[in-house]
DNA sequence: GTGAAAGCGCTAACAG
DNA sequence: CTGTTAGCGCTTTCAC
């Protein structure tokens, strides 16, 4: 463990003092020097290897060029990609963050948010899933920049990028109407997370667009995002609704479960019921039949909050919008087709 | 932004000296104080909303209780479980983790070291797929304390964690063998992973063990673990040796591109041919046909690493084995039948 | 242009 | 038992 060369041992190396040194090798060299001193003072540096020690800055500066990233679960395979467009922003500015796994669980946010300031970081960013939680808008109050993914915070300025979930849902749900289809059950994911909530609003309003009456239509809440409450409910949804021909899931997962489920009642996808997604996550392209879904964009949603958080941090956060809509895409696969009677009417 | 409460504060309101608190404050309170003002601080601690500064106390201590995580890439399906297990074992003891995705360049690898010593973290898990990289082994010399996962650093006293990826082999290819295939390939991993390079060693282990001529079988390797990869691997060793009857790939999504091959030029997986895979990775039960593979622990290598780490950050660094190799699981699933020779003769 | 000095908030000797 | 003191390594104001 040898120990690490201080800006010390520049000077004394240099014969000059510390604060020269540190001067000198500021990048933003706005002190003004002699080039000859800043070229030695550098060559030393270089030559003994020396590392500027972050803790002993930070606790000057105040600033720890380190963020908190809070996130639900990182095996949650729609996580990853979200990380990755963070980390591709806020690296190259030299920034680090420290990722979180929150579990939604409120008591354990708390906590972490905690451990993120006694850190010191300096910014959060913050990819909700709980529609409330007190925990993030104290930080914020506190004076802590924050950026959250998938959630607006009413009554406050707190910025959040969303993805289009209504234009997606919309965007499904005229697929299958244009198709026949009349009878659209919706496997909603759960209404404590944000987009279990916004999903099923926008399910409404697609249905109530068409002039459908929204009070018959078929709706069951799923527990989780999970295959196993995807076959539950979707078993729920035929129970209820015998007539439905096409279910529409809050996602992929979910669809997955539903089709698995019909399919051991018996039920053939798309052939007799049309089943869509939500999210469009890796390897879907292989499972049969392929899902019809929504792309949302992960990586860019990430990069999108570090562009926002880094634009705060520099200083900059008037300027930055309070709602940002990244666009959605529809991916048509082959889990959707016209109902049977549709089919037969038809010809 | 209301500053933040300082011992001082706490020093002022109690009417004692600023260490005094300091060591009332302190969880492992080996310093004799009255329990009397150990209360009152507390007390006045609590009211007051004290929460200790971590950089200060790190740029004192010489601990930041932060460790750096290097992965090739959090995108990759197997690394979150592996995060997750280092967290359930770190985060409990008060350590928080920077992750960092290398992306498996070199060049990058060594300049994320550099930034997470910059950042004086205590240790390094370090996730590890190219053979040989230089980087790692120079942090360690240099005293900070690293664990590694998948690699053997020879000739040094890196702790490292391996899945036990010669028994996974080894268990498949007999499980082929057994049912009679005798011409079985192998869809090899990258050779500058050690995965890959594992993998195909314990494969020619595995084949001298049941005494077959090692020289005479089809080894293929592909350039990366992707799909890809995996059909035009798995279409050079159908041209090579049309004899086949048992393809091993050195994971699965490399055994996902060989099927999604062999099905294309009309071979049927498994009636045809025999695949396997490797890792057990999510969602491959929804994947017909339903890949025999074999499941390894990432939860549990995280963790075990972690456990290495924090014994090692405790001061226990004699008392850890260098080698830990975990048992991994034969999945049997669809994707393997006796071969068709087999079959015809066996009646 | 460069040096001196102070201090970020905390901990750990050393006194008493 | 508690107070005093001295820094960890760096940045930054103020002198000269």
């Amino acid at each position: 463990m040898n120990k690490r060369v201080t800006l010390k041992d520049i000077a004394h190396a240099t014969g000059v003092h510390v604060s020269t040194v540190s001067r000198a090798l500021d990048p933003k060299r706005d002190t003004p020097l002699t080039d000859d001193v800043v070229l030695r003072i550098r060559q030393a540096a270089e030559k003994l290897g020396y590392r500027p020690n972050r803790i002993a800055s930070s606790l000057r500066t105040q600033r720890t060029m380190t963020i908190g990233v809070m996130i639900p679960d990182i095996t949650n395979m729609i996580f990853p990609p979200i990380v990755r467009g963070i980390e591709s922003v806020m690296e190259p500015l030299g920034y680090a963050s420290i990722i979180v796994n929150t579990d939604s669980q409120r008591g354990r946010e708390q906590r972490l948010v905690e451990i993120l300031q006694d850190r010191g970081v300096d910014g959060i960013i913050h990819t909700a899933v709980l529609l409330e939680d007190p925990t993030i808008e104290r930080a914020a109050g506190a004076g802590l920049p924050v950026v959250t993914l998938n959630r607006r915070i009413e009554g406050t300025h707190i910025p959040y990028i969303i993805n289009d979930e209504a234009a997606g849902i919309s965007a499904v749900f005229n697929l299958l109407y244009d198709l026949g289809h009349r009878h659209i059950a919706h496997l909603a994911g759960p209404q404590l997370l944000s987009t279990g909530q916004l999903r099923l609003n926008a399910f409404r309003a697609a249905a109530a667009d068409r002039r459908l009456d929204t009070k018959a239509m078929t709706i069951v809440e799923a527990a989780q995002f999970h295959e196993t409450d995807g076959r539950r409910s979707a078993s729920e949804i035929l129970l209820r609704a015998p007539e439905t021909t096409a279910i529409l899931c809050a996602n992929d997962r979910l669809a997955l479960g539903a089709i698995d489920h019909c399919r051991k009642v018996g039920l053939n996808c798309p052939t007799d019921i049309s089943i869509t997604g939500f999210n469009d996550m890796p390897l879907l392209e292989l499972i049969p039949p392929r899902l019809t879904t929504v792309r949302i964009q992960q990586f860019e949603a990430g990069a999108a909050a570090a562009r926002l958080m880094a634009a705060i941090l520099a200083g900059q956060g008037e300027d930055v919008p309070v709602e940002t809509i990244l666009p959605v895409l529809l991916v048509e696969r082959d889990s959707v087709a016209a109902p049977r009677s549709a089919r037969v009417t038809g010809r």
